[in-house]
DNA sequence: GTTCTTACA
DNA sequence: TGTAAGTA
């Protein structure tokens, strides 16, 4: 199929569909007049794209992730990005420390100069 | 009319 | 990411 039809079945824009070519993650034929044709399995791909990019997952792990996601386990096809993924979230929670800190303190300060 | 690449906001 | 430009 081509860029619009897979743009409008999985909702990507067609340039969101150009960019995760350029990242690798899907790798569209050509035909002869230099148009992009897609297969169906596209379709399943893009949408795994959409939603690890929603989960706020950077672009090098859902590299990774991608080849995993053939039969129904990630975790038992990639075991190591499990790991990856629970680093991912210690580091979340470590930003989310930081950035409560740096809330209380802003408060605190507000609150003297009475705000 | 649709898509492509490149480039700018 | 969206959009504009100039093509094929």
């Amino acid at each position: 199929m081509r860029i619009s039809e897979l743009a409008r079945t999985t909702g990507a824009s067609a340039r969101s569909l150009r960019y995760y070519e350029q990242l690798g993650f899907i790798s569209p034929e050509r035909r002869s007049n230099g148009y992009r044709d897609y297969d169906e399995s596209a379709v399943a791909t893009v949408r795994t794209i959409k939603t690890l990019l929603d989960l706020g997952l950077p672009s090098a792990l859902i590299e990774q992730i991608l080849p995993c996601t053939r039969g129904k386990k990630v975790e038992d096809q990639c075991p190591a990005i499990v790991d990856q993924v629970v680093a991912l979230r210690d580091d979340m929670d470590s930003r989310a420390r930081d950035l409560l800190r740096t809330r209380d303190a802003l408060t605190e300060s507000l609150t003297r100069i009475g705000r």
